[in-house]
DNA sequence: ATTTGGTACGAACGGTCGTGCTATTTTGCA
DNA sequence: TGCAAAATAGCACGACCGTTCGTACCAAAT
């Protein structure tokens, strides 16, 4: 099938577009443009604006899984896992080769007053991605490389906003120092909940 | 002048607009009809889209400033203040009467590859505030309120990513704990800091 | 050999966008 | 009260939006 060529095609084009202008940017005709495709002829791919971002927002996480979960899993279960997870997801839209930055955190911030399915599916995403961290988190404490008070949910959620500030840092003020202001308040959090500081 | 009445009616109701929608949102047409203006009539107060940003953006400086700086500056310096002036800014866009939500954090995602005056404008906001915050750090640490050796620019970074979450806790899985998180990483963040436990 | 289904095209649709230009109404002041 | 000036409306424009339609080509199935 000449189809899924195309399709895959105008995915990864469109996941760039979407990386870096957010989902209002990914426009039918701008796509197709990009892509040397008519509007028809892209459009006739999925029928609506709506599965396109779908579809998006789909490619979006196999990208994500690849890039981020996958070579995670190859460290030991534990503290290790859960600091190469949250090493490669801090800025992982740069290293898995977008121009933009993370998509689901730009349309989290661009539909948060938006019903409708897509922000129903950035949520189940974004749900799942806690879920992620979370039994991660949990792993660390069972196995005791954080002391067993440790309040799972309030890491992860702490987790989200060194993610977040790390990625405004990044992406809005261009500032490298990112990196490294990240680090610190990771490593902050991780003693906090116990873990030995000679593995940080 | 007639002209300044509705100049601030239109800014208050594209302030809602912003909120909710992002800069993205509000256009010319749909805020003449919402304030009962035709679109040229609007047009005519502001002379072009981005001046209508920007002057956005300058209204919702002065909210922030009557709702967040200005009654955190009645509370003692140092810590006590800080901690007003963080506990305000916190979900401070509610409180100010906005449907959505804060409208630069918004604008910093939504324009974080979008060059430009107003994205320069967004980036100018940011750095004044993080200057704000900067210094009522520093003067909790002059006062010794917090320990010498606490890295100002750090916990202005961390509290960003703080308040990031919240946002987004807040405003997209639209989940009330929020506060409690947010009130349990700040505590966290200052005694760190080495904040007498007793003052939080 | 003929039918079918997938892939793509160009043209056109009703709408909305930002932005001019020209009237007309409303306002504030002499 | 009259009049200049300010404020607003009306209308038109070109561009782009998502979407639909009719059509053409080509490979696979019948």
């Amino acid at each position: 099938m000449k189809a899924e060529t195309t399709r895959i095609r105008v995915l990864e084009e469109g996941l760039q577009t979407l990386s870096q202008g957010g989902l209002a940017a990914v426009t039918i005709g701008r796509l197709a443009e990009a892509t040397g495709l008519s509007k028809s002829g892209l459009f006739a791919h999925f029928r609506s604006r709506e599965a396109l971002e779908l579809a998006l927002l789909d490619e979006t996480v196999r990208l994500a899984w690849r890039n981020v979960v996958e070579p995670a899993m190859r460290n030991p279960e534990g503290l290790p896992r859960l600091m190469a997870l949250v090493g490669l997801w801090f800025g992982w839209s740069s290293r898995a080769g977008l121009r933009g930055g993370c998509p689901v955190a730009a349309a989290m911030f661009e539909l948060d007053d938006t019903p409708g399915v897509v922000r129903d599916r950035v949520a189940e995403l974004d749900e799942e991605w806690r879920q992620v961290l979370h039994s991660h988190v949990r792993q660390a404490i069972d196995l005791g490389h954080l002391h067993a008070e440790t309040d799972a949910d309030q890491v992860v959620w702490e987790l989200r906003g060194i993610y977040l500030a790390h990625h405004s840092t990044m992406r809005f003020q261009r500032d490298p120092d990112a990196d490294r202001r990240a680090e610190v308040a990771l490593v902050a959090l991780l003693r906090r909940c116990g873990a030995d500081p000679a593995n940080l």
